[in-house]
DNA sequence: CAGAATAGGTTTCTAATGGTGACTTGATGC
DNA sequence: GCATCAAGTCACCATTAGAAACCTATTCTG
């Protein structure tokens, strides 16, 4: 072993990551994009970023969550060091869920996104009623087509 | 026909977009939440933002991603208003893709999600490596103890 | 003239992922 | 003695992502 991996021009890990690009599909960046980039982690992150959060809190508040993706999600999220899970020996246990200072950076660059997608949705909406609109006549221009 | 919508509350979809919450399943916003947040969705937009591209350009810049996810990135991105696409009758045909004015703003909200990615890589496999060095242990303990 | 290449896809098949709902554990109130 | 709570897990099915082949039309290469 030379240390040298597959797919990263015979560079070493950490060379790569010293230049680090998300558009080499073997850099270690490209995982933490796919990692960060989903529905449940914006949601979650932007919850916790107001402070520690129980469980059932959090599930009751991210409306449509189910309690595997939410288990799974605060797993992998801890798993990266993004937050971090205290349990409690109460009865019943209680377990509590807060962002790390590593966690708390990503969750600021998340606000934004949430923002767009709040201020922007209505434009993403009819663009897409137009879309589908013209889409009915090509179907429609198709069908006159076959028929010929 | 009220034009109610279930799970809104009781408010019509235009009140819904008009009290935008991604926290709420049936609000549209949690829809665009879910489009956006797309590994390659960032990716795409990001070299979009730089000027048009044809469809194969795209492909070889971005490393892993298959044709069909492209077409399916492309095609949905269309859709929602975020790019346009513009074929001339070359031979073999020639396509381009551009960005439009509402995708250069989503495309703005997500450098720093890339920026994130490639600058915290490192404390995230950090974090990730003593998480599993933990959980090695965690699985001794449990197979210690079914032994006894 | 056969075969390859090029551009921009679609189709097909399999592997992985996401969502649903039931089940667990242990104490506590009814 | 039964239901409830918290914080999950498990088994199952539906949807999706990815890999690889195929398509159409034209031009280039041997």
């Amino acid at each position: 072993m030379d240390g040298t991996l597959l797919g990263l021009g015979g560079k070493t890990l950490s060379e790569a990551v010293q230049d680090p690009n998300a558009y080499v599909s073997a850099c270690p960046t490209r995982q933490a994009l796919d990692r960060i980039a989903d529905k449940w982690t914006v949601l979650v992150l932007g919850l916790l970023e107001g402070g520690p959060m129980r469980f059932n809190q959090l599930r009751r508040e991210i409306e449509g969550i189910s309690q595997k993706m939410l288990s799974q999600t605060l797993k992998s999220l801890e798993r990266d060091g993004l937050v971090s899970r205290r349990a409690f020996a109460t009865v019943p246990v209680t377990v509590e869920y807060s962002i790390t200072p590593l966690g708390a950076t990503l969750a600021q660059t998340l606000v934004p996104l949430r923002v767009w997608a709040e201020t922007h949705i209505t434009r993403m909406l009819e663009a897409r009623a137009a879309y589908d609109r013209a889409g009915d006549d090509r179907m429609a221009d198709e069908r006159t087509a076959d028929a010929a």
